[in-house]
DNA sequence: CGAACTGAGATTTTT
DNA sequence: TCTCAGTTCG
């Protein structure tokens, strides 16, 4: 039994309580995701067969970490517990019953690039202008009714005009997406809930499978995922979930906090644990921290302690522009690395994606290791041009990955044949088009008949060459080569798949459902690296040293056009909390006071966040950092 | 049909 | 400033 005497008193408590309702309230760095692996491990222990035991997450990354500790600690793989995010679970659940739902066993999940694709193609359809009628806007508000169980035929419109658009959009959308045998994030989670609700056959079938559930992140959960997991416990009611309201920075995806503070009123009878104990930060990033989230009003009372040292002051530096910024953090950056820290072991964060360019350009100037997380990969052009031909292969009905690829390389196939080719006209094709076509038809099923025989990876190597891209792109300039790069980094990540059984089910689904944080970095050999991203995508994840920059009134916290409603202020402050806490030893604070963002100069005031820290939590850091600039000029003058 | 040009909009955050 | 979608012209 040694696996418990690692835990406290606290974990040690959630652990053991095995049977009925618990809920873990667990404030960042108090060991949630150790408690949740080792009540898993507990269960095993008692006998529990491990398949009956799932566990939901919201990131494969956290599904995947999971996985590796779990796994560690049985020294076994087989017979393992289910542990996947709430969209791969629906997947599974939606594979399995694909007939109850009128949809092919090989669906396509349509990312969120392709689903504006089809909302403005259904605008079209139905004579609304794309241009007086944000797509992005029809395709949110689609999305947020479909979280809150609506579906097109009950959603009713508003005084707003906008629903009334909606209300017209939404059920082209989805006649659109029937077609095409495809569904969106959102239906992977809605239809799987309806699913259940109307087979209760179905739904018993999973309920006497898995016995024991837990939901990671449970204050992130959205109405449809909340009504998921009740039907899914409502027999055995032994749910464990574990999360942090102060950590709830989803609200405008649709996460709803009253689910986790209405926990004890759903699941009568829960047994509550608080995690208060932290071992991951110093007393002064804890301190600063709790200056931050005390300003709430949504949220219980609580204050982290530990008993680590109360370490170094919090660094703020106050830049002059966003480049001097960049020039800083590089700068400490360097410091440390040559000091001995490992890349690997530093993050700089931001608000915003935009952020990471100007200090990309700062780290490469100094020639420090880093890597951006959430450079889309996977929505790269040619990858995804790549992966259509895959999936084409596979499931000729997906139009949107056929009309990807029908005229990528050239094939002399434009608009007017397309559309041809697609109202079943092919007859009326020039015969020059025609035989481009069928050779095209050939091409796909060559590729097909190729997969059935080889692996994935061999298999998207084969189509770089058969389509005549590497040729193409080969001959073409540095950004056509480093295109080409890319499809190469694809083979290399499909490798990963090569040796599965079902390799191209799994293949297919997990790209489509990889969020940027796992697509690249766990299997480069350079993940020695100092970790570039926005503070969403560091949830969960911990550091030695801590960058948080940009930290300028409307940038952080972020406005836009109208004032923020106080929810949406305090969801900043969240998030401000969630950054902080990411550092274990040192926590970095930076603003510029000039900063150009699309193009145009902006005069900034320091973040509230800054000013609400307490003096003696805070150092101001030296003056002038500007020193590459000196250095670019010297650079220019030279040739 | 496709290359080249033009103008508008973008930058919150993600499965 | 950069990127994308739409339009024009060869």
């Amino acid at each position: 039994m040694n696996y418990l005497e690692s835990l406290n008193e606290m974990q040690k408590e959630a652990v053991l309580h095995t049977e009925g309702p618990l809920l873990v309230v667990a404030g960042a760095g108090t060991g949630k995701t150790k408690t949740l692996t080792h009540r898993i491990i507990h269960l095993i222990k008692k006998g529990t067969d491990p398949r009956s035991i799932l566990a939901i997450t919201f990131t494969n990354k956290a599904a995947k970490e999971m996985r590796e500790r779990v796994i560690a600690m049985l020294g076994t793989d087989d017979h393992i517990p289910t542990m996947s995010t709430f969209h791969s679970l629906g997947v599974r659940i939606l594979r399995d019953h694909h007939t109850k739902i009128g949809v092919n066993k090989y669906f396509n999940i349509l990312d969120s690039q392709d689903k504006g694709t089809l909302i403005k193609q259904a605008m079209r359809i139905q004579d609304i202008n794309p241009k007086e009628w944000e797509p992005r806007k029809i395709a949110s508000t689609i999305s947020r009714a479909k979280s809150n169980e609506e579906t097109a035929e009950t959603y009713t419109a508003n005084k707003n005009p906008l629903t009334s658009i909606v209300k017209i959009v939404w059920p082209e959308y989805e006649r659109l997406k029937r077609e095409e045998q495809s569904l969106d994030f959102d239906d992977l989670l809605s239809e799987t809930y309806f699913l259940l609700k109307k087979h209760p056959e179905i739904l018993a079938q999973y309920q006497s499978r898995w016995q024991y559930v837990h939901v990671d992140e449970y204050q992130d959960t959205n109405t449809i995922q909340y009504k998921l997991v009740r039907l899914l416990v409502d027999q055995h009611k032994n749910i464990c979930a574990v999360g942090d309201g102060d950590q709830n920075i989803y609200s405008w995806r649709g996460a709803d906090m009253k689910n986790i503070l209405n926990f004890e009123k759903d699941f009568p009878g829960a047994k509550v644990v608080l995690l208060e104990t932290n071992y991951r930060s110093t007393q002064i990033i804890l301190e600063a921290a709790h200056e931050i989230i005390k300003k709430n009003n949504e949220r219980i009372d609580k204050k982290l302690v530990t008993d680590n040292q109360e370490g170094k002051e919090i660094a703020l530096y106050e830049a002059f522009s966003a480049h001097q910024e960049a020039s800083w953090i590089a700068t400490q950056v360097k410091k440390y690395i040559d000091e001995g820290t490992e890349p690997k072991d530093i993050a700089v964060l931001f608000r915003t994606n935009f952020q990471s360019r100007i200090l990309e350009e700062a780290f490469l100037r100094k020639a420090l290791p880093y890597q951006v997380v959430g450079v889309k990969f996977f929505s790269r052009k040619e990858v995804k041009d790549v992966m259509s031909y895959l999936k084409a292969a596979f499931n000729n009905d997906s139009l949107s990955d056929v009309k990807r690829i029908i005229n990528e390389p050239k094939r002399g196939l434009g608009k007017v044949a397309v559309a041809k080719i697609f109202a079943g006209r092919i007859s009326d094709l020039p015969k020059k088009q025609l035989e481009s076509y069928q050779k095209f038809s050939e091409l796909l099923d060559d590729i097909y008949q190729f997969a059935l025989t080889h692996t994935p990876s061999d298999t998207i190597r084969h189509i770089v060459k058969a389509t005549g891209l590497e040729k193409k792109l080969g001959e073409g300039t540095d950004e056509d080569k480093e295109r080409l790069e890319n499809m190469k980094e694809l083979v290399t990540y499909a490798t990963k798949y090569d040796d599965l059984e079902n390799a191209y089910d799994i293949f297919f689904e997990e790209v489509a459902l990889l969020s940027d944080q796992d697509s690249l970095g766990s299997n480069r050999k350079d993940s020695n690296t100092v970790k570039l991203m926005t503070i969403h995508s560091s949830k969960g994840l911990e550091f030695k040293y801590v960058f948080v920059s940009g930290l300028e009134q409307g940038l952080f916290p972020s406005q836009r056009d109208d004032a923020l409603t106080k929810h949406e202020q305090e969801e900043e402050r969240r998030l401000c909390y969630v950054a902080f806490t990411r550092a274990k030893e040192m926590l970095h604070l930076s603003y510029a006071k000039l900063r150009t963002i699309y193009g145009q100069e902006r005069i900034n005031v320091p973040s509230e966040f800054v000013r609400d820290l307490s003096s003696h939590l805070v150092v101001e850091a030296g003056e002038n950092y500007d020193d590459d600039e000196g250095a670019v000029e010297t650079f220019y003058l030279d040739f």
